[in-house]
DNA sequence: ACTCATCCTG
DNA sequence: CAGGATGAGT
């Protein structure tokens, strides 16, 4: 067996064809088709684009077929509607158009909808202030006395934080939100109005939904609260009822949650929590110099251009457990178990806005986000962890947010959306941008600001898929993250003692991984007479680079920093000097490895702080 | 008492 | 990868 590690160093220096290139402008990042189809509705009014197109298909709209299967959505739906149009005229089929041929193009519209509605219903997110107290709290050590020490400074920046210039950022936001929300009324009623005068042109606007409620009532009674069960058994209107029923809804419910939230005595103060990203450099570079580091040739750069295809497997298991694995939310919500639903139905007469509050433009940003990102993703941030009995008025709805969250998650890219890096500015909600608060933060955006922005988006209730992929090319990056680096890497999920938990055993499991790789390939090259670690080195086309590279980056799409393979040749040669010394026959040998790695840790680039789930 | 890291196991 | 056991540190 050639372990392909001993005659490394001769070739080390082959492949210095492909230069080492920043890192940070990571190549990988591949839109999805999903995305692109998202973009193209961003772009133009959404509203618009959904009514135009509804109407056009409404003559062919046949009551009582037009069916969701939930399980249908997919990437593909979208491809549908794309070219649903040319599909049917090029269908030579006489003149009239199949009605499934309509009937497919309107479900994937419709679909479209859903999906860019996907979001988290639950979203909650921790206030800035809680957030930056949370912090404080947690800053107390992770990994032994040396991490201790290289934070401390850390602290005094937090300590340090300027308290002055929180509260009348805090206003305007509140000012801006409130704007946002009157405009998203109106334009909601716009849109209900107009839906509604598509389908029921003789209808009376009162009938409004009133079908579709009571059997979502009644199906919350009899303990199945799955408005997706509803929204397949219903007709394609009552379909569209539904979307209706949960938009309007939704929005009530969101704005509700705002106001109570943003009265005046709830205004929180500044939060400190411009976390300072106190770069962490200087710690490694005492081991790196002592050491002999090949250069990686450029061999790694075979990148697939697939999309990402989420690669561990979407089992159907519901998520049953408190202490939560990977969370796989089901496809189909399962019947609920918890929290009853108290009803509180809000009438869209909620609050009449008036509609010339915001321009055109602003129009269509804020309603793309909310179809976007649902009801909760936006404003539930704002609120400081509604109560529970707040949050069980709003079960059934979430339930269905969820649902659809879940399904959209299914297809998404974990975080490579983005062609191009960002920059602290120039954060993009998934190619849909804020403006307004976007430009008011500028380029002098603090922490908490940026804090306050990402906290527009979903926020999970737990990890997904996307955040073990995550998580697992961070650790090309940082074998030991502390709780402060997941939090803000990972700033759509709502952080907890689980969520922590959770994440830290992760990385715990990669470096189990890690270091049993590197064991075995040292214990391997002592076995083939390899005489010291001048002839240990690691590149892109080793076996063990292979092995782990399968392991954290399976679908290849990653560029692995050279600082990986850096730190992993360190590795190996502490593994093989330490066996090499026999001093594997002490039970604890290992500890003096480990804690040499966790100080080789590295920063983790800025673009994993944009949020995986999308 | 609590958290975290590792080890071991499935 | 998660769960449990164990030990170290606070």
């Amino acid at each position: 067996m050639n372990l392909s590690l001993s005659d490394r160093s001769v070739q080390g220096n082959k492949g210095s064809h492909e230069e080492d290139k920043p890192q940070l402008a990571h190549p990988y990042f591949h839109r999805t088709m999903y995305d692109d189809s998202l973009a193209s509705y961003s772009n133009g009014s959404i509203i618009s684009q959904l009514l135009r197109k509804t109407i056009q298909s409404k003559k062919a709209l046949d009551d009582g077929l037009f069916y969701l299967p939930a399980t249908t959505l997919s990437t593909t739906a979208l491809v549908d509607s794309g070219q649903e149009d040319q599909d049917s005229t090029s269908s030579g089929n006489s003149g009239e158009r199949p009605v499934s041929e309509h009937l497919r193009a309107k479900r994937a519209r419709v679909e479209n909808i859903i999906r860019g509605m996907a979001g988290s219903p639950s979203a909650r997110v921790l206030g800035a202030n809680e957030q930056a107290d949370e912090e404080s709290h947690d800053n107390r050590e992770t990994y032994k006395e040396n991490k201790r020490k290289q934070r401390l400074p850390l602290h005094q920046d937090l300590d340090s934080a300027p308290a002055s210039r929180g509260r009348s950022s805090k206003d305007e936001e509140c000012h801006r939100l409130r704007g946002q929300l009157h405009a998203m009324q109106s334009l909601l009623r716009q849109l209900q109005e107009k839906l509604f005068r598509v389908q029921n042109p003789n209808d009376s606007e009162h009938e409004y939904g009133e079908e579709f409620e009571r059997r979502l009532h009644n199906q919350r009674e009899s303990g199945k609260t799955d408005s997706d069960q509803v929204m397949i058994h219903s007709g394609g209107r009552n379909l569209q009822e539904a979307l209706k029923y949960e938009l309007s809804k939704a929005i009530a419910e969101s704005v509700d949650l705002v106001f109570k939230k943003f009265s005046p005595t709830l205004l929180v103060p500044p939060s400190p929590s411009h976390i300072s990203q106190v770069p962490e450099l200087k710690k490694r570079t005492k081991t790196q110099s002592s050491l002999e580091i090949s250069k990686a040739n450029g061999e790694g750069t075979h990148r697939s251009l697939n999309y990402y295809e989420g690669s561990e497997g979407h089992t159907p298991e519901d998520q049953t457990e408190a202490l939560s694995l990977v969370v796989r939310k089901p496809p189909l919500s399962h019947p609920v178990t918890a929290s009853p639903v108290a009803k509180r139905p809000y009438p869209l007469s909620h609050a009449p806005f008036q509609f010339s509050y915001c321009s055109p433009l602003q129009e269509n940003q804020i309603l793309g986000h909310l179809l976007k990102y649902g009801p909760h993703s936006s404003f539930g941030s704002l609120s400081c962890l509604p109560p529970p009995v707040d949050r069980s008025s709003t079960d059934s709805i979430n339930l269905t947010w969820d649902a659809i969250a879940a399904r959209a998650k299914v297809t998404s890219n974990p975080m490579g959306h983005r062609p191009q890096p960002t920059t602290m500015g120039q954060v993009m909600v998934d190619g849909l941008s804020l403006p307004t608060i976007k430009v008011e933060c500028g380029d002098s955006q603090t922490m908490a600001e940026r804090n306050t922005y990402m906290s527009l988006r979903n926020i999970q209730e737990g990890l997904t898929p996307s955040h073990l992929k995550k998580a697992k090319l961070m650790f090309f990056y940082t074998r030991y993250p502390s709780s402060n680096v997941l939090k803000t890497f990972f700033p759509d999920v709502k952080f907890n003692r689980c969520i922590t938990s959770q994440l830290i055993k992760w990385f715990s499991n990669f470096r189990e991984f890690y270091y049993i790789q590197m064991e075995k390939f040292a214990r391997q090259a002592i076995m083939e007479g390899v005489s010291g670690t001048k002839d240990l080195s690691i590149s892109r086309d080793t076996e063990l680079f292979r092995a782990l590279n399968m392991h954290y980056n399976k679908a290849n799409d990653f560029q692995v920093p050279d600082r990986f393979l850096e730190v992993a040749e360190i590795t190996l040669h502490e593994f093989y000097n330490a066996i090499s010394l026999a001093k594997d026959s002490d039970p604890s040998w290992k500890k003096a490895i480990y804690k040499v790695i966790c100080k080789l840790d590295s920063e983790v680039p800025e673009d994993f702080k944009s949020p995986s789930c999308l």
